[in-house]
DNA sequence: CGCTAAAATGAAAGCGCTTTCATTTCCGGA
DNA sequence: TCCGGAAATGAAAGCGCTTTCATTTTAGCG
C-alpha cells in the first residue's frame, strides 16, 4: 500500500502519450503485468485485469507497437506490393487480402510498384526496414537483388497472380500461359480467318500472349499479329490497335485483349466501324471487370476470382507465420465467361 | 589498428540480420557514425562514409526502422483510411497520395473501413499504435471516440473528400452539397417534368442528394423522389431504381445518380425499356469513371480530380510534419462533363 | 608553429515495450 | 494446520536504433 501511494504521489505530469509504465503505476502493478493484461489476458487474475483495463480506458492508452515489435520481433504487419491499385485488377485482391489480415489482427503495408521492377526493389528495401512478419509480391519476375534481399530476410513470402513450380517461398495464382491457350481454343472453335492479340507488356500479359499464340501456331498457317503497349493498357490503346488490325484488311478477325479495358476499346472501335460482332470481329477480354456485362455487345472474357487471390495469399502467409505447412503453389481457377462479343 | 583487428577477430557469427552495431564494428567506427552515415551523410567525412557504405553493401544491411522510429519518434509512416479501394473512386486518390509520399521518403499504411464508422474507430486505434507521422481519413464524419483519440494523439490529420469549415486539423475536398445543387441547376436548364435522385447512403452521397433536392425544391412543385441504397451503390441498384421510377409513370425524367456506376445502371435500364435518352430520361452520374465516355449513350457526369485529392492531402500532411503553415481547408474543383446522357 | 573554431567522432542514456527467470501468492488435500 | 504445485506477479535485461553532450581531429590563419 505504502509503495503504491508513494508512486501515485510522485507521478509526473505525463509528458506525451501514456506509456505502459504509466498504466502500471496508475494501476498499482508492474509493467509486465500490464503487458500481459494486453497480450495474454488469461495469465492475469480477473481482478487485476479489470483494474488495468479501467486505467487503460481512462487514460486512452494506445500501446506503442514500435516498441512492442522491436522487443518481440513480431510486428503484426504484412506488406504487399502490387503494380497499381487504380487499375481495378489488383484492387479487389487487396481488399480480400486486407479483410483476411485484419480479422487475424494484422495490418497491411501497401507498396505500389507501377509495373517497374526497380521500384519493386526499392519498395522491398523500404518495406523490409519495417520488419513485416510477411511480404506479398505480385508476379514471379523480380530482380536478383530483390530475390536476394527477400530470401536473406528470412520471412514468409507469397507471390501472387502467377503460377510457378519454383516460387521464392509460396505462390498463389494461375498460369497466364494456360489462359492464353484456353482463349485460343475458344476462338478456334468459332472458326475465324484471322487471329490477333493486343495488350500490355508486363510479364503476365506476355505469358497470356505466348499461350495464345503458341496454341494457334500449330493450327492456323497465317501469321498472328500481336500489338503490344505499356502496362496498364488503356481503352484508347484498344481502339487504336483494333483500328490497325482492321486497316490491314482480311477476313473475319478474332482478338484476345490482355485486359477488359483494352478489349472494350477494341470492341468500341469495331462497332464504330460498323463491323458485326461477333461475326466479323470477335473479341475476348481478360479480368471480367464490373463493366464487362454492360458493354455493347456484352464482353466475353476470362474470369478470375481476384478477391480470392488476396484471401488465399493472406491465409498462406498467416499459416506460414504460425509455422504450419503451406502448399508452395496454390492454383486459382479461371474460366471463360461467354457473352456477346465472341 | 590494434583495436580494429581485435574487434574484427572477436566478431560473433552474426546471428540474425546485421545490426547497426555490426556495421560499425566491421567498418571500424562507432555506431553513431554509422547512424549518421545513413541519415545525415554530410556530417560524415567522405573517406569514412565510403568505408561504411562498402560494408553496408557487402552485408546487405537493412536498418531497422522500428528501432529507429522508437528512438527518434518519427516513423516516416503515413496512414490513410478509405472506405474501399475496389470501388475505383478512392483508388486513384490512394495512388496520388502514395506517389507523393514515396517521393518524400514516406510509406503508406492503408486501412479500409468499408463505409463503417465503427471499423474506422478500430482502424484508427490500430494505426495510432504504429505511431505514424500523420493520418489521413476519408470524410468529416467520425465517431466521437475516433475524434478524441485522433486529437489526443497530436499528429497531423488530413480529412479528404469533403469540405468543411471546421476540420479536425486540415481537410482537402469539395462540397458535395454544392455538387448536388450544380447538377440540379444543370438539369433544370434542360426542362424536365420529373426529377429524382438515386444513390448510396454514405454521408457524402447524402450531401449530394440534399444539395440536389434543396436546389430543386424551390423551383419545382412536384415531389422529388430519392431512392437510397447501401454504399457502394451498384449497377444493379441503378437499374432497379430507374425501373421503379419509370413504373410510377409521368413525364420526362431527370435523374442524378450518386455514382457513375449506379447512373450507368439507370442508363442501361432506360435504354432497355426503349426510352429516348436524354429526351425521355436524362441521367447525370458522379465521378467521371473510366467507362463514362464509353457507355451508350456516353454518360454526363461530375468530374473530380480524384488523384489530385491524394496529392494535395500528401502535400498538406508533409508540410504539417515539417512544421510549415497549411491551409486548414483545401478546396478541390469539380465540373460537369457534358456528354450524351443529359 | 601555435591557437581557435569548425568538423568529425564517440560515450552513454534511453525510446517503450517483451522476454526470460525468479519470486510471491493462492489453493486444495493430507 | 501445513505443504506442494499451480497461478500470478515482478525484476532485470535487452530489442536496435537516435539523441544529447563531450571529446578528438582537422583545418584555417596570424
Amino acid at each position: 500500500m505504502m509503495t503504491k501511494r508513494e508512486k501515485n504521489t510522485q507521478q509526473p505530469p505525463l509528458s506525451g502519450p501514456a506509456t505502459l509504465a504509466d498504466i502500471a503505476r496508475l494501476a498499482g502493478v508492474s509493467p509486465v503485468t500490464v503487458s500481459r493484461a494486453i497480450n495474454t489476458p488469461k495469465l492475469v487474475k480477473p481482478r487485476t485485469l479489470e483494474a488495468i483495463e479501467r486505467v487503460i480506458a481512462k487514460t486512452g492508452y494506445v500501446p506503442n507497437l514500435l516498441a512492442g515489435g522491436l522487443a518481440s520481433r513480431r510486428t503484426r504487419l504484412i506488406a504487399a506490393i502490387v503494380p497499381s491499385v487504380a487499375s481495378t485488377i489488383f484492387a479487389e485482391t487487396i481488399e480480400g487480402l486486407n479483410a483476411e489480415l485484419v480479422s487475424a489482427g494484422y495490418q497491411l503495408l501497401l507498396g505500389l510498384s507501377g509495373y517497374d521492377l526497380n521500384r519493386e526493389l526499392e519498395l522491398t528495401r523500404a518495406i523490409l526496414a519495417r520488419r513485416p512478419d510477411g511480404i506479398i509480391l505480385t508476379g514471379i519476375t523480380h530482380m536478383k537483388e530483390t530475390r536476394a534481399m527477400l530470401t536473406g530476410a528470412g520471412l514468409p513470402i507469397v507471390e501472387i497472380w502467377d503460377s510457378t513450380p519454383s516460387p521464392l517461398d509460396t505462390a498463389v495464382g494461375f498460369s497466364h500461359y494456360d489462359v492464353g491457350a484456353l482463349v485460343a481454343e475458344y476462338l478456334l472453335a468459332k472458326g475465324h480467318e484471322r487471329y490477333a492479340q493486343i495488350g500490355a507488356n508486363d510479364p503476365r500479359a506476355r505469358q497470356r500472349r505466348d499461350g495464345f499464340v503458341s496454341r494457334l501456331a500449330g493450327i492456323t498457317t497465317v501469321e498472328i499479329p500481336a500489338i503490344e503497349m505499356n502496362s496498364p493498357s488503356t481503352f484508347q490503346d484498344g481502339r487504336e490497335a483494333l483500328g490497325q488490325l482492321l486497316d490491314r484488311g482480311g477476313g473475319s478477325l478474332a482478338v484476345f485483349g490482355s485486359s477488359d479495358v483494352v478489349a472494350h476499346g477494341a470492341l468500341t472501335e469495331a462497332i464504330a466501324r460498323g463491323c458485326r460482332v461477333p461475326e466479323d470481329v470477335a473479341i475476348v477480354g481478360f479480368g471480367d471487370f464490373d463493366f464487362a456485362p454492360h458493354t455493347y455487345p456484352p464482353l466475353t472474357t476470362v474470369r478470375i476470382d481476384r478477391r480470392m487471390i488476396g484471401t488465399q495469399a493472406a491465409r498462406s502467409i498467416l499459416r506460414k507465420i504460425s509455422g504450419e505447412d503451406v502448399a508452395s503453389m496454390v492454383e486459382v481457377d479461371f474460366e471463360i465467361v461467354r457473352r456477346g462479343s465472341a
